[in-house]
DNA sequence: TTGAAAGCGCTACCAA
DNA sequence: TTGGTAGCGCTTTCAA
């Protein structure tokens, strides 16, 4: 059978209080009492009842990060720094897959109420962030990244997104192209819709305008780049062909550059490309894709500090929440966007 | 404040033990007592208690996952593929990220023992499975994915490597490839070896047999591929170059097509590629690739389910395990292998 | 600085 | 078919 405390107490010839005091250094204990308890509690190969413990202080010290794709590297990216953070201070976490369906979304945010989750690090399936208000509603802390959620009373973790798109815009400007279109993400999600702010901004300050025959939309997958560039193409039979293309994802400008190949369209020399999230694959592909990266692995790590201060506040009686934190991004040029003029 | 199970006893006028009955469908109640406790619980709002309960049953009702690598489209299909079938049942999982490190291994199993998981479902960053045997240790039932362990004891759920490599290899000896290298994974894992084992095999079934100067060996990353060949061509500049070359994994074939092109080696033309596992990219990379896909999803499932029957068995105080689960291997035809010949 | 003891919310035994 | 109640292992007052 396990060892209890109460097996450590009569080893070391103490009161069970004091031997949860030591282990916990919750109230001053004597030196050679200490000595006593951990020596008990080494030979006895004792380990702290997590349920026990969990049931008296009411607290699981578990905490839930909830992602769209684990597999899309910039989650997992986000997932290792939220963990780092959490892990460091001794806490678990439970990683929830919501493939983007906000469906399952809804049984995953079950799950961590049922575990009783002492906070939740969130990117939502959708924008408005129904899940989130769940979690809100239950009175489970919760910080948003990578989505700005419809309450202000929610700290939030972002990239700036509108300037992504008009770092991304203005690099093909500088470039010399003078037709550039954009590839919309999926409208729900406000990170898709930012960039696009970003690129439409770009334009306008340099007294350009959008034109919408240069605008379509995909949601975020491979095929859906691939077919919005066929639909480009469709679009300006007439008006002419954009020369430079800002796409909301990574994923999507793999996409648009595949089908560029298979319609003879020369990236970069017809067409140039910007994506965004520096995935792995824009590295491997040919030519290599120019995105606009954001510091995923910080974002992570901050959103679950702030959890963490929010969870320590709460215990205060306090409650400061509704921080709100942006972090700036940057624009890694590859050769996509390498046009003679460079 | 939450409302406990008294709460409902009291609502309902009943015993907190005939709530208990209700709720767990522990014994029979009768139809009206049971009508008046669910109205309670209903009205109250009750949930029960996670930590109350676990402590009580000394089972969390929690069951993790290990993989290496989540952002791996291979390991996240398995990991949807178990968790859909722990969730089916109502239990909840952890799921740990090692990143192939043996020390993150450690620190995710330390966790999980912390968390008193009912069970794990892992494919080992080594194949040794030194995290396994701590689990092992722990008495915590087990069930390795992908890796054969050390011990027989050990409930297994392996895809056929051996058989895929001698797919693969067999494949190009019927498009016409003459000689045809490998180039391995890394040494410690079990899945890896075996692919070269099928390898081999294939050649010496006809007659043929492996050249030393046509093998090589990486770390199942991008940029070891690229290495790989490298040091291949390298290696026969004198032997003369392979026509075919099987790759222990898609990732590296990925990195060996992208360095022929540096190369001006054309491929399929040139020199014939198959990978394994079938991930996105090699849909998405020119030419896309020819690999060996295993049935993942099943895999995941297949492996959460032997974990249930285990767990179940332990409690009626039976002991089995050790079963040994092969899953066929599937061959997916595509670009890089199509030589003129057909 | 230490100990005694109550009680967190639940389940399951024993009795009725 | 139901109720009373002990106790899972821990933390935390209160008192010494």
């Amino acid at each position: 059978m396990e060892p209890t405390i109460l097996d450590v107490a009569e080893k070391a010839g103490v009161s069970p209080s004091t031997v949860s005091r030591v282990i916990n250094e919750t109230a001053p204990v004597a030196e050679a009492t200490k000595k006593k308890v951990t020596d008990a509690i080494e030979s006895l190969g004792y380990r702290t009842n997590k349920f026990a413990h969990a049931l008296r202080k009411q607290s699981s010290n578990v905490f839930g990060i909830i992602v769209p794709d684990i597999s899309n590297p910039f989650f997992s990216t986000l997932i290792r720094g939220a963990e780092d953070r959490f892990h460091e201070g001794g806490l678990s976490t439970m990683i929830c897959d919501t493939k983007g369906e906000p469906k399952k979304e809804i049984r995953n945010i079950e799950m961590l109420v049922k575990e009783r989750v002492d906070g939740v690090v969130a990117t939502s399936a959708e924008s408005a962030g129904n899940g989130i208000n769940r979690l809100f509603e239950e009175e489970i802390p919760v910080v948003a990244v990578d989505r700005s959620p419809t309450s202000n009373e929610i700290t939030t973790v972002l990239a700036d997104n509108e300037g992504s798109g008009k770092k991304a815009t203005g690099h093909l400007l500088e470039k010399g192209c003078r037709r550039i279109g954009f590839v919309r993400g999926p409208s729900g999600v406000s990170t898709a819709h930012e960039r696009f702010t970003g690129y439409v901004n770009a334009l306008e300050e340099r007294e350009l305008h959008a034109d919408d025959d240069l605008i379509t939309q995909g949601d975020f997958t491979f095929s859906s780049g691939k077919r919005a560039l066929e639909r480009l193409r469709e679009k300006n039979r007439n008006s002419g062909p954009p020369d430079g293309l800002v796409v909301a994802n990574d994923l999507m400008a793999v996409g648009v550059i595949r089908k560029a190949e298979e319609l003879n369209v020369k990236v970069p020399g017809d067409l140039a490309v910007v994506g965004f999230d520096d995935i792995l694959l824009s590295k491997l592909i040919n030519p290599t894709l120019t995105t606009v990266s954001a510091p995923t692995y910080r974002m992570g790590a901050t959103a679950a500090g702030l959890l963490l201060n929010e969870v320590e506040s709460n215990r205060m009686g306090r409650a400061d929440r509704g921080k709100r934190v942006v972090f700036a991004t940057e624009l890694v040029e590859r050769e996509s966007s390498q046009l003679g003029g460079g």
